[in-house]
DNA sequence: GCATGTTATGTTATATTATAACAATCGTCA
DNA sequence: TGACGATTGTTATAATATAACATAACATGC
């Protein structure tokens, strides 16, 4: 998996290729990316920041769409059972998934400076996890695994604004 | 770190070794463990299920405490703070820290049969965590490490009804 | 085509979780 | 004792999420 959260990029590229692939994974499996989800995920993908169920709501009430939360709720559910989207528990918002061909549940970093995060799928937090849950003779189903911190760019923005302190 | 949520034990020694280590540890600090603080801390060990906020207030409101949200609330967080309790984010609950002498935010196992929560301190998950981190530059301040599943005690009792049907 | 079942959406109401804001009280210690 | 900070009381509301039922769109066999 790329990690371009934390980095300049053609963010452009990032939503066109999400929903370009979200398109053909739905079209493969014969589920309905209808306008109103499709219009979700794209809202998800505007950027790299997690956005909250009543942010899209929102949004979508000035485009027009129905805007009562069921709305956006089963939105968000289509998105996440077909592994488009995932939720961040620790804040309650809804972020992009970079991968969405293999069921998973990703791991995360979330700048709490730029408010971004980024999707990991670190083999060895997969193997730590399995390990762990082994030990205890726990059948491990599923995860949050949400790393909060500072990212790169914006350590490296603090820097160099600090000397002229 | 003992593992004992998934094991039969002796839960009256679990509540009153936290409440003996949180009166201790509060004197030490001088911090104030108030009756309401005390109650809630105890409510919250009345088992190894994570307890929600509302439910906590339903109790106190039995007993006579005052029972408007901001009480469990605050009470809530002056716990926390002190490293009594964590809350498990993709639940919304609440759950009885077993090691609040050092600082620390916990690795959990959720039996979704039992519904019981198991705090682990594991080295391989911190590990893979720091390591995970840093290979994206990112400096890490906090997580939320929520490990969902059947604890090995469900397991046993479900294996044990199988071959009968 | 069209009846029929299934999936998706609309709509209203409400449940659940959490905090803001300000007043009153309690504790402590100079 | 009085002044300050910490704690609690109180009212209101914000933020997040779902229940329940009605309507509409779609798919499929006939």
């Amino acid at each position: 998996m790329q990690a371009t959260a934390f980095s300049p990029h053609d963010h452009t590229r990032c939503i066109s290729t999400a929903i370009n692939h979200a398109q053909g994974l739905c079209a493969d499996r014969g589920a309905r990316l209808t306008p109103v989800r499709q219009r979700v995920l794209e809202l998800v993908w505007h950027s790299h920041q997690p956005i909250g169920a009543y942010e899209l709501l929102a949004s979508l009430a000035k485009e027009g769409f129905n805007s009562a939360p069921p709305t956006v709720y089963r939105a968000l559910e289509f998105l996440s059972e077909q592994g488009l989207l995932h939720k961040l528990e620790s804040i309650n918002a809804y972020v992009g998934c970079c991968n969405p061909d293999t069921p998973h549940q990703g791991h995360f970093l979330l700048c709490k400076v730029c408010n971004q995060a980024q999707e990991l799928d670190s083999q060895h937090i997969t193997l730590a996890l399995k390990l762990s849950a082994e030990q205890h003779g726990f059948e491990l189903q599923s995860h949050t695994i949400e790393m909060v911190g500072t990212c790169q760019g914006c350590l490296d923005k603090s820097k160099v604004v600090e000397p002229k302190q």
